[in-house]
DNA sequence: CAGAATCCCCACAGATACTG
DNA sequence: CAGTATCTGTGGGGATTCTG
Protein backbone atom coordinates (compact mmCIF):
# COMPACT_ATOMS: atom_id res chain seq x y z
CA UNK A 1 0.00 0.00 0.00
CA UNK A 2 2.81 2.54 0.83
CA UNK A 3 5.53 3.80 -1.29
CA UNK A 4 7.67 0.86 0.03
CA UNK A 5 6.00 -1.71 -2.33
CA UNK A 6 7.60 0.09 -5.20
CA UNK A 7 11.43 0.18 -3.97
CA UNK A 8 12.45 -2.72 -6.20
CA UNK A 9 15.59 -2.98 -8.04
CA UNK A 10 14.78 -1.70 -11.21
CA UNK A 11 16.45 -4.83 -12.78
CA UNK A 12 13.26 -6.27 -12.24
CA UNK A 13 11.23 -4.35 -14.27
CA UNK A 14 12.20 -6.34 -16.84
CA UNK A 15 8.75 -8.30 -17.78
CA UNK A 16 6.95 -9.22 -20.56
CA UNK A 17 4.50 -7.07 -21.92
CA UNK A 18 1.93 -9.85 -21.60
CA UNK A 19 3.06 -12.34 -18.72
CA UNK A 20 2.61 -14.83 -21.71
CA UNK A 21 -0.66 -16.65 -21.02
CA UNK A 22 -0.65 -19.29 -18.64
CA UNK A 23 -3.74 -20.95 -18.64
CA UNK A 24 -3.44 -21.49 -22.34
CA UNK A 25 -0.51 -23.47 -21.56
CA UNK A 26 -1.91 -25.35 -18.58
CA UNK A 27 -4.93 -25.99 -20.68
CA UNK A 28 -2.94 -26.68 -23.73
CA UNK A 29 -1.99 -30.33 -25.37
CA UNK A 30 1.27 -29.97 -24.30
CA UNK A 31 0.41 -30.74 -20.32
CA UNK A 32 -2.08 -33.62 -21.96
CA UNK A 33 0.87 -35.25 -23.73
CA UNK A 34 3.64 -34.74 -20.27
CA UNK A 35 1.01 -36.32 -18.60
CA UNK A 36 0.42 -39.39 -20.56
CA UNK A 37 4.35 -39.83 -21.00
CA UNK A 38 5.90 -38.54 -17.67
CA UNK A 39 4.32 -41.64 -15.71
CA UNK A 40 6.69 -44.37 -14.69
CA UNK A 41 6.53 -46.45 -17.67
CA UNK A 42 4.86 -44.77 -20.96
CA UNK A 43 7.81 -43.72 -22.61
CA UNK A 44 9.96 -46.72 -21.92
CA UNK A 45 7.27 -48.54 -23.50
CA UNK A 46 7.10 -46.13 -26.73
CA UNK A 47 10.80 -46.95 -26.78
CA UNK A 48 10.83 -50.15 -27.28
CA UNK A 49 7.87 -50.24 -29.35
CA UNK A 50 9.86 -48.32 -31.57
CA UNK A 51 12.46 -51.55 -32.32
CA UNK A 52 9.15 -53.07 -33.93
CA UNK A 53 5.77 -54.71 -32.45
CA UNK A 54 6.33 -57.10 -29.21
CA UNK A 55 4.23 -59.22 -27.56
CA UNK A 56 2.89 -58.77 -23.86
CA UNK A 57 5.29 -61.42 -21.99
CA UNK A 58 8.28 -59.70 -24.37
CA UNK A 59 7.24 -56.46 -23.16
CA UNK A 60 7.15 -57.91 -19.43
CA UNK A 61 9.72 -59.39 -19.44
CA UNK A 62 12.07 -56.98 -21.13
CA UNK A 63 11.26 -53.80 -18.57
CA UNK A 64 11.85 -56.32 -15.85
CA UNK A 65 10.69 -54.87 -13.26
CA UNK A 66 6.73 -53.12 -13.98
CA UNK A 67 4.18 -55.39 -12.57
CA UNK A 68 1.35 -56.58 -14.99
CA UNK A 69 -1.05 -54.58 -13.92
CA UNK A 70 0.94 -50.97 -14.74
CA UNK A 71 2.17 -52.92 -18.15
CA UNK A 72 -1.23 -53.64 -18.79
CA UNK A 73 -2.67 -49.87 -17.62
CA UNK A 74 0.00 -48.39 -19.45
CA UNK A 75 -0.12 -50.16 -22.40
CA UNK A 76 -4.19 -49.15 -22.47
CA UNK A 77 -3.51 -45.82 -21.87
CA UNK A 78 -0.90 -45.53 -24.89
CA UNK A 79 -3.68 -47.46 -26.92
CA UNK A 80 -6.50 -45.00 -25.68
CA UNK A 81 -4.57 -42.00 -26.92
CA UNK A 82 -4.36 -43.79 -30.51
CA UNK A 83 0.21 -43.96 -29.92
CA UNK A 84 0.02 -48.03 -29.81
CA UNK A 85 -2.14 -50.60 -31.16
CA UNK A 86 -3.39 -53.75 -30.05
CA UNK A 87 -4.07 -57.33 -31.58
CA UNK A 88 -5.16 -60.12 -30.40
CA UNK A 89 -4.42 -63.57 -32.31
CA UNK A 90 -7.04 -66.16 -31.08
CA UNK A 91 -4.61 -68.97 -30.53
CA UNK A 92 -4.23 -71.42 -27.88
CA UNK A 93 -2.66 -69.94 -25.53
CA UNK A 94 -3.72 -65.98 -27.02
CA UNK A 95 -1.01 -64.13 -28.26
CA UNK A 96 -0.91 -60.42 -28.11
CA UNK A 97 0.55 -57.92 -29.76
CA UNK A 98 1.14 -54.18 -29.07
CA UNK A 99 2.89 -51.72 -31.79
CA UNK A 100 3.27 -48.10 -32.61
CA UNK A 101 0.35 -46.64 -34.79
CA UNK A 102 1.81 -43.90 -37.46
CA UNK A 103 0.67 -41.28 -34.77
CA UNK A 104 3.10 -43.11 -31.67
CA UNK A 105 5.82 -43.37 -34.45
CA UNK A 106 5.87 -39.59 -35.06
CA UNK A 107 6.26 -39.36 -31.18
CA UNK A 108 8.93 -40.90 -31.27
CA UNK A 109 11.19 -38.24 -32.45
CA UNK A 110 10.78 -35.49 -30.49
CA UNK A 111 10.78 -37.88 -27.54
CA UNK A 112 13.92 -39.13 -28.72
CA UNK A 113 15.38 -35.43 -29.14
CA UNK A 114 14.48 -35.14 -25.26
CA UNK A 115 16.45 -38.06 -24.68
CA UNK A 116 19.44 -36.94 -25.98
CA UNK A 117 19.22 -34.10 -24.39
CA UNK A 118 18.75 -35.97 -20.82
CA UNK A 119 21.61 -38.23 -22.06
CA UNK A 120 23.96 -35.61 -23.04
CA UNK A 121 23.69 -33.53 -19.75
CA UNK A 122 23.16 -36.27 -17.27
CA UNK A 123 26.01 -35.36 -15.45
CA UNK A 124 25.78 -31.29 -15.13
CA UNK A 125 22.47 -32.21 -13.39
CA UNK A 126 24.13 -34.70 -11.17
CA UNK A 127 26.58 -32.07 -10.31
CA UNK A 128 23.52 -29.52 -9.63
CA UNK A 129 22.26 -32.24 -7.20
CA UNK A 130 24.98 -32.64 -5.52
CA UNK A 131 26.04 -29.13 -5.05
CA UNK A 132 22.52 -28.58 -3.21
CA UNK A 133 22.06 -31.50 -1.00
CA UNK A 134 25.80 -31.28 -0.06
CA UNK A 135 25.45 -27.75 1.60
CA UNK A 136 21.23 -27.84 2.28
CA UNK A 137 19.96 -30.84 2.72
CA UNK A 138 16.09 -30.65 0.92
CA UNK A 139 13.32 -31.89 1.51
CA UNK B 1 5.27 -77.17 -22.26
CA UNK B 2 3.81 -79.09 -24.92
CA UNK B 3 3.51 -78.21 -28.70
CA UNK B 4 0.62 -76.14 -27.95
CA UNK B 5 2.48 -73.02 -26.69
CA UNK B 6 4.21 -73.24 -30.36
CA UNK B 7 1.19 -72.29 -31.94
CA UNK B 8 1.43 -68.87 -32.41
CA UNK B 9 1.33 -66.62 -35.69
CA UNK B 10 4.68 -66.64 -37.96
CA UNK B 11 3.65 -63.15 -38.11
CA UNK B 12 4.86 -63.16 -34.53
CA UNK B 13 8.14 -64.43 -35.46
CA UNK B 14 8.89 -61.20 -35.65
CA UNK B 15 10.84 -59.69 -32.85
CA UNK B 16 14.75 -58.23 -32.33
CA UNK B 17 17.99 -60.28 -31.93
CA UNK B 18 18.40 -58.35 -28.57
CA UNK B 19 14.93 -57.62 -26.98
CA UNK B 20 16.15 -54.15 -26.37
CA UNK B 21 18.06 -53.69 -22.91
CA UNK B 22 15.23 -52.06 -21.10
CA UNK B 23 16.75 -51.71 -17.32
CA UNK B 24 19.54 -49.43 -18.84
CA UNK B 25 16.88 -47.78 -20.83
CA UNK B 26 14.84 -47.29 -17.15
CA UNK B 27 18.05 -46.38 -14.83
CA UNK B 28 19.05 -43.97 -17.61
CA UNK B 29 18.68 -40.56 -17.06
CA UNK B 30 16.12 -39.88 -19.48
CA UNK B 31 13.78 -41.47 -16.99
CA UNK B 32 14.88 -38.86 -14.53
CA UNK B 33 14.09 -36.05 -16.81
CA UNK B 34 10.46 -37.18 -16.97
CA UNK B 35 9.99 -37.67 -13.54
CA UNK B 36 11.12 -34.07 -12.75
CA UNK B 37 9.22 -32.63 -15.94
CA UNK B 38 6.44 -35.15 -15.91
CA UNK B 39 4.92 -33.55 -12.52
CA UNK B 40 1.83 -31.37 -12.88
CA UNK B 41 4.00 -27.86 -13.25
CA UNK B 42 7.41 -28.17 -13.90
CA UNK B 43 7.29 -27.81 -17.84
CA UNK B 44 5.11 -25.34 -17.71
CA UNK B 45 7.54 -23.43 -15.57
CA UNK B 46 10.37 -23.81 -17.85
CA UNK B 47 8.50 -22.77 -20.81
CA UNK B 48 6.94 -19.67 -18.72
CA UNK B 49 10.93 -18.78 -17.45
CA UNK B 50 11.98 -19.13 -21.15
CA UNK B 51 10.56 -15.49 -21.99
CA UNK B 52 12.94 -14.38 -19.58
CA UNK B 53 13.24 -13.94 -15.51
CA UNK B 54 9.88 -13.70 -13.57
CA UNK B 55 9.34 -12.88 -10.23
CA UNK B 56 7.32 -15.33 -7.49
CA UNK B 57 4.50 -13.22 -7.51
CA UNK B 58 4.21 -12.71 -11.71
CA UNK B 59 4.64 -16.91 -12.02
CA UNK B 60 2.03 -17.41 -9.51
CA UNK B 61 -0.08 -14.83 -11.20
CA UNK B 62 0.96 -16.32 -14.28
CA UNK B 63 0.23 -19.90 -13.77
CA UNK B 64 -2.87 -19.56 -11.98
CA UNK B 65 -4.29 -22.60 -10.56
CA UNK B 66 -0.87 -23.23 -8.77
CA UNK B 67 -0.87 -23.15 -5.10
CA UNK B 68 2.14 -21.01 -3.37
CA UNK B 69 2.73 -24.40 -2.38
CA UNK B 70 3.63 -26.27 -5.35
CA UNK B 71 4.89 -22.84 -6.75
CA UNK B 72 7.53 -22.69 -4.16
CA UNK B 73 8.43 -26.75 -4.37
CA UNK B 74 8.30 -26.79 -7.87
CA UNK B 75 10.88 -24.05 -8.55
CA UNK B 76 12.97 -25.69 -6.03
CA UNK B 77 13.60 -28.49 -7.55
CA UNK B 78 13.86 -27.07 -10.63
CA UNK B 79 17.21 -25.37 -9.12
CA UNK B 80 17.93 -27.92 -7.48
CA UNK B 81 18.49 -29.64 -10.84
CA UNK B 82 20.22 -26.44 -12.24
CA UNK B 83 17.66 -25.52 -14.79
CA UNK B 84 16.64 -22.50 -12.76
CA UNK B 85 18.32 -19.98 -10.84
CA UNK B 86 17.13 -18.16 -7.66
CA UNK B 87 17.92 -14.69 -6.94
CA UNK B 88 17.17 -12.79 -3.47
CA UNK B 89 17.05 -8.92 -3.38
CA UNK B 90 17.03 -7.40 0.23
CA UNK B 91 15.13 -5.04 -0.38
CA UNK B 92 11.51 -4.34 1.66
CA UNK B 93 9.50 -5.83 0.89
CA UNK B 94 11.63 -8.49 -0.53
CA UNK B 95 11.85 -9.35 -3.85
CA UNK B 96 12.83 -12.97 -5.29
CA UNK B 97 13.73 -13.48 -9.12
CA UNK B 98 13.69 -16.88 -10.76
CA UNK B 99 15.38 -17.66 -14.71
CA UNK B 100 16.96 -20.30 -16.63
CA UNK B 101 20.20 -21.15 -16.25
CA UNK B 102 22.41 -21.85 -19.43
CA UNK B 103 21.31 -25.87 -18.77
CA UNK B 104 17.59 -24.90 -18.16
CA UNK B 105 18.07 -23.06 -21.95
CA UNK B 106 19.24 -25.92 -23.81
CA UNK B 107 16.16 -27.80 -22.23
CA UNK B 108 14.06 -25.71 -23.71
CA UNK B 109 14.69 -26.39 -27.40
CA UNK B 110 13.87 -30.47 -26.90
CA UNK B 111 11.05 -29.21 -24.85
CA UNK B 112 9.60 -27.18 -28.09
CA UNK B 113 9.81 -30.00 -29.98
CA UNK B 114 7.82 -31.92 -27.95
CA UNK B 115 5.61 -29.01 -27.72
CA UNK B 116 5.10 -28.33 -31.18
CA UNK B 117 4.80 -32.60 -31.41
CA UNK B 118 1.58 -31.84 -29.06
CA UNK B 119 -0.07 -29.02 -30.58
CA UNK B 120 0.24 -30.63 -34.07
CA UNK B 121 -1.12 -34.12 -33.19
CA UNK B 122 -3.73 -32.39 -30.54
CA UNK B 123 -6.75 -32.86 -33.09
CA UNK B 124 -5.61 -36.82 -33.59
CA UNK B 125 -5.35 -37.98 -29.67
CA UNK B 126 -8.68 -35.96 -28.81
CA UNK B 127 -10.38 -37.96 -31.88
CA UNK B 128 -8.60 -41.79 -30.34
CA UNK B 129 -9.61 -40.95 -27.12
CA UNK B 130 -13.07 -40.13 -27.93
CA UNK B 131 -13.56 -43.33 -30.53
CA UNK B 132 -12.22 -45.65 -27.29
CA UNK B 133 -14.53 -43.75 -24.61
CA UNK B 134 -17.38 -43.86 -26.95
CA UNK B 135 -17.15 -47.43 -27.96
CA UNK B 136 -15.63 -48.81 -24.40
CA UNK B 137 -15.87 -47.43 -21.16
CA UNK B 138 -12.24 -47.20 -20.07
CA UNK B 139 -11.34 -47.44 -16.35
C1' DC C 1 6.15 -9.87 -1.16
C1' DA C 2 7.64 -14.43 -0.78
C1' DG C 3 7.54 -17.84 1.45
C1' DA C 4 7.21 -21.82 5.56
C1' DA C 5 4.27 -24.90 8.19
C1' DT C 6 0.42 -27.74 8.74
C1' DC C 7 -3.41 -30.74 7.64
C1' DC C 8 -5.78 -33.59 4.55
C1' DC C 9 -7.10 -36.33 0.45
C1' DC C 10 -7.15 -39.36 -3.13
C1' DA C 11 -5.04 -40.93 -7.48
C1' DC C 12 -2.09 -44.04 -8.64
C1' DA C 13 2.04 -47.40 -8.10
C1' DG C 14 3.10 -52.01 -6.45
C1' DA C 15 2.52 -56.75 -4.90
C1' DT C 16 -0.24 -60.81 -4.66
C1' DA C 17 -3.58 -64.08 -6.10
C1' DC C 18 -6.70 -65.83 -9.37
C1' DT C 19 -8.63 -66.91 -14.39
C1' DG C 20 -10.02 -67.79 -19.57
C1' DC D 1 0.01 -66.64 -22.34
C1' DA D 2 -2.22 -62.59 -21.18
C1' DG D 3 -4.49 -60.77 -18.54
C1' DT D 4 -8.28 -59.32 -14.25
C1' DA D 5 -9.38 -58.60 -9.24
C1' DT D 6 -8.24 -56.88 -4.84
C1' DC D 7 -5.76 -54.75 -1.25
C1' DT D 8 -2.58 -51.50 0.50
C1' DG D 9 0.80 -47.70 0.80
C1' DT D 10 3.10 -43.68 -0.80
C1' DG D 11 3.33 -39.02 -2.01
C1' DG D 12 1.80 -35.52 -5.19
C1' DG D 13 -0.91 -31.87 -4.70
C1' DG D 14 -4.60 -28.53 -2.74
C1' DA D 15 -6.35 -25.31 0.93
C1' DT D 16 -5.39 -22.72 4.79
C1' DT D 17 -2.84 -20.23 8.15
C1' DC D 18 1.15 -17.86 9.84
C1' DT D 19 5.67 -15.07 9.34
C1' DG D 20 10.23 -12.31 8.21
Amino acid sequence: MSDAYTRVPSVLTHRLPRPVPADELAACPVGEVFRRMGDKWSMLLVVLLGSGPHRYGELHRAVEGISQRMLTRTLRGLETDGLVWREVHPTTPPAVEYGLTPLGLTLLEPLSALADWAVRHEAEIGEARSRHGGTRTPR
